[in-house]
DNA sequence: GTAATCACG
DNA sequence: ACGTACGTGATTACT
């Protein structure tokens, strides 16, 4: 069988690879979406064609007046991206590592690299692949030389591709004659002019009959149409110029010799560290194990009762255990893992004690309890999961760190902050995730003593945490978050696992009924909007109402999204007044969603004990909110009256009431504080309504005269203060232009300057440091500050001004609610937090500590934090969640 | 799996 | 000129 040599077009294939997948980078913020893209094209053609031969063309540019040039060069592409831009040095030294070769030319183009390269071989007698993702390069082919072109389609990627006949078959002239047709029709991205008047058709046309350019100057009288004649017996000269830039060079002087291109093993122990560094994971199975480098983790698996007991033993000398588990709350645990350090020998210890016989799962769990007990410090990936496997841990609650926390409160914008990301960030260690090993099990379900993975992912969930503790607690040290973590998150965390523990009653024929309620009307709704649009068609799907509404009934104010016409409530709600079928749709709209999100959602999480348990989570947000899921809990309907009603289901147990407490604009206060804007902060010492206090100095009227319309206006103003202000957002939410919004704004700085200055400050502050801090010092970085997109900057700018205020009312609820279920507790009372709803407290109440909670509330609430501004809280009462506002 | 929509603060 | 309010989660349709 003949050699084979495969070459691949660098920039072409980076370049639509960049753009084919979405923005990832490591830890350290380098991009390598370009790099994976490239890696998987070239690992599976490698595949495909079994290539002896591999080489890399690149284009060679100056790094100086990169732009620049390559706007030159590459005609009107626009210059390539910062993002695409450094990955290629990379992907160089990534194929480096690979053994595989780079070549580049000052003076040609890739294009030319690979036309000179694999003509030569072709002489030779090689097959040759030539693999880019420009059609360019099809002039190339031929009947041993085949043009390889990846394409998108279906999120999936299918390969074209074209040997000489093939290129035929389609444009109908031959490879060489293509280069005619260009010469032609030119190609405004390569900066090729070709002939005005004539395109793709007429020049495919003219080099069917001519063959080539010359040949159709010759025969010029025959040439049709005489459009396209006349052209080019005027723009000949710029015709054969075209050609001539057209045409790939196939004869450049390279230093290079292809026989050196040789394809060794591509899977080198050096490219591991490369795809390890820039943790493209998806990469590692292509290594034989001994690439990768020795698993170090040695784990001592026992389940024998006398043997865990000796090794727990000599455990408690250790100054720090980390715990891991495979466990789950209501089956119990199958494993534990420990792991620590030997004060004799110095070296860690991984042991992984798994449930057998005498060893129960029980028994591992008094184990966690002895040890705190015996004054060890344990480390934990999540404290909330383990008070959930054992609850009695809390009581050392001093002794127990836990590391997700503190990762979340270093770097809150991470999706996840498992085992494997810890290791990532903080150890400079890949390590298989939990996807990796279990797949779309959990631990609990693909666990097997026997099974190594599953084994040393569980040690794992210890030794990550003892590695990482005190990494983690020094960098909170550096960065002044040290008290935030010890006096806000980690107690946090237990209050979160009472609430999630306690769960609230939910009636469930109550809540069938309000279904059936809503299944009525929604039939009768249906009925309505299908004969008013005059066919059926699926209500739910944007998009065919979208057709519906403004091509089939012409409705106007169509405005587009990606994919099709917006729906949305605010565009319809314009519509209204003229077609009476909007208002059925909206309010189909509503009912759909109350039945399928709330009274069939709702339904689904009720358990044995009549009960919810919802998850709050601690680790989601940029901001330091809580969020909450298995249902969402803060989001229940209120605004509405039909929405509202389903809060009747939600009831207190028996001889109880709820009492909920509510901030009365946290945010707005919190803002008043930290601008220490005096203005602000005397109209909070003076009247109670704030939004009449606002409208009536931005707009100079006397409180007396302010209107529900000016105090509307202000409300509208304050919440876009709060959401980092800009003259569109306001004007959209207010229905007003952009200048009135803008007009609105102006005003209102100049009534509180010290806003203005703040928030500016603000945004100064973020753009220096590229994170913005709350009063309790939480961080929250925004990098979109950096970017060169203008809407990703604004983004930042308005998340600057928001994130202090947001991040601190978050900050001293979750003070609130650990103040509050410490009163409870240490005052012995039987009501219970049971929800947390941003700025809302719920308690379920026994009927006699009614007074004794709303003291506890107003004081812990109030006297969460001291600001120059009083904080006020509502409290309520009712029989169920509905009357208790 | 993503986009559109809408529920909440 | 660009094209949005800040922070979430669930459902549905559709690829």
């Amino acid at each position: 069988m003949a050699d084979k040599i495969m070459l691949l077009d660098g920039h072409s294939l980076m370049n639509r690879a960049f753009y084919g997948l979405p923005n990832l980078t490591n830890a350290r913020g380098v991009h390598t979406n370009a790099i994976l893209g490239f890696l998987n094209i070239m690992l599976r053609y490698v595949e495909e064609e079994q290539p002896t031969h591999l080489l890399v063309a690149f284009d060679r540019r100056e790094p100086t007046f990169r732009h620049l040039a390559y706007k030159e060069y590459k005609g009107n592409r626009s210059p390539m991206p910062e993002e695409l831009h450094e990955q290629v040095p990379i992907m160089k030294d990534v194929l480096a590592s690979m053994e595989i070769p780079v070549v580049t030319k000052a003076g040609f183009e890739a294009d030319d690299i690979l036309g000179t390269v694999g003509h030569e071989a072709e002489q030779e007698g090689f097959d040759v692949a030539i693999v880019s993702g420009d059609r360019d390069l099809l002039q190339l082919a031929t009947d041993k030389v085949k043009i390889k072109i990846p394409k998108t389609k279906a999120g999936g990627t299918v390969t074209e591709e074209y040997y000489a006949n093939d290129v035929e078959k389609l444009y109908g002239v031959t490879p060489k004659e293509f280069i005619d047709m260009k010469g032609l029709m030119g190609d405004p991205s390569d900066n090729i002019p070709g002939v005005p008047g004539i395109g793709e058709k007429t020049a495919a046309k003219i080099i069917q009959s001519f063959h080539s350019i010359e040949n159709a100057m010759e025969h010029i009288d025959e040439v049709k149409p005489a459009r396209a004649k006349n052209n080019l017996e005027e723009y000949y000269d710029q015709a054969i110029m075209s050609k001539e830039l057209a045409t790939i060079k196939q004869d450049c002087p390279l230093d290079y010799e292809f026989r050196d291109a040789r394809m060794g093993r591509l899977f080198t122990k050096e490219a591991y560290d490369m795809f390890k560094e820039l943790e493209l994971k998806s990469l590692f199975k292509y290594f034989e194990e001994e690439d990768k480098g020795k698993d170090e983790l040695m784990v001592t698996i026992s389940s024998d009762l006398a043997e865990a007991e000796q090794l727990l033993d000599k455990v408690k000398k250790a100054d720090l255990i980390g715990l891991g588990w495979c466990a789950e709350p209501d089956k119990g645990m199958k494993a534990l893992s420990l792991s620590w350090v030997d004060k004799a020998t110095s070296k860690e210890e991984n042991v992984l004690l798994v449930s057998e016989g005498l060893v129960t799962g029980d028994f591992l769990k008094d184990r966690i309890c002895s040890l705190l007990e015996a004054g060890c410090r344990i480390t934990v990936l999540d404290y909330k999961h383990l008070l959930h496997l054992e609850p009695r841990v809390r009581a050392y609650e001093d002794r127990i760190d836990d590391v997700g926390l503190m990762a979340y409160l270093l770097s809150p914008l991470q999706s996840s902050y498992d085992f494997d990301d810890l290791s990532r960030d903080y150890l400079n260690s890949m390590v298989p995730s939990r996807k990796e090993v279990c797949g779309k099990k959990s631990l609990y379900e693909a666990f097997s003593s026997s099974e190594e993975k599953t084994t040393h992912l569980t040690a794992r969930l210890a030794q990550t945490p003892l590695r990482v503790n005190e990494i983690l607690k020094g960098k909170l040290a550096e960065e002044d978050m040290l008290e935030l973590y010890l006096t806000i998150e980690r107690p946090a965390a237990a209050t979160l696992y009472d609430m999630e523990n306690y769960g609230i009653t939910v009636e469930k024929e109550a809540l069938y009924e309000y279904g059936q309620q809503l299944v009525g009307r929604i039939s009768e709704l249906e009925a309505s909007i299908y004969e008013q649009a005059g066919k059926t068609f699926n209500i739910n799907s944007p998009k065919q109402l979208g057709v519906i509404l403004f091509e089939d009934m012409k409705m106007p104010f169509a405005k587009k999204t990606k994919t099709g016409y917006s729906t949305s409530a605010d565009i319809l709600e314009k519509l209204a007044p003229d077609h009476p079928i909007i208002n059925d749709i909206l309010e189909y709209r509503q009912l759909t969603k109350l039945k399928s999100t709330y009274a069939d959602g709702l339904a689904a999480f009720i358990s044995e004990d009549g009960k919810i348990h919802g998850k709050f989570h601690q680790k989601v947000t940029a901001t330091g909110r809580l969020s909450s899921s298995d249902p969402n809990l803060q989001n229940i309907p209120i605004r509405m009256p039909l929405g509202r009603a389903i809060r009747k289901v939600f009831i207190p147990e028996e001889d109880c009431i709820f009492v909920s407490a509510d901030y009365s604009q946290i945010e707005l206060r919190v803002l008043a504080h930290m601008a220490g804007d005096q203005n602000l902060i005397d109209a909070y010492a003076h009247g109670a309504d704030i939004h009449a206090i606002t409208a009536s100095q931005v707009f100079g009227v006397p409180l007396e005269e302010v209107t529900p319309s000016l105090r509307r206006n202000a409300k509208a103003v304050n919440f876009g203060i709060v959401y980092g202000i800009s003259a569109f957002g306001l004007g959209q939410d207010l229905n007003i232009s952009r200048q009135e919004a803008s007009e609105y704004i102006d005003a209102y700085f100049k009534t509180y300057p010290g806003i203005k200055e703040y928030l500016d400050g603000n945004v100064a502050f973020a753009k220096e440091h590229g994170y913005v801090r709350t009063l309790y010092g939480r961080i929250r970085p925004i990098p979109e500050l950096s970017s060169g997109n203008f809407m990703q900057r604004s983004f930042g700018e308005r998340a600057a001004m928001n994130s202090p205020i947001q991040g601190t009312a978050a900050d001293i609820i979750k003070i609130a609610m650990i103040r509050v279920s410490r009163r409870l507790r240490e005052e012995k009372l039987a009501s219970r937090l049971i929800l947390q709803i941003h700025d809302e407290l719920l308690i379920e109440t026994k009927k006699d500590e009614i007074d004794a909670v709303k003291k506890i509330l107003s004081e812990e609430m109030m006297g969460a934090a001291q600001l120059k501004v009083p904080l006020s809280v509502d409290i309520e009462q009712g029989e169920t969640w509905y009357d208790a506002k």
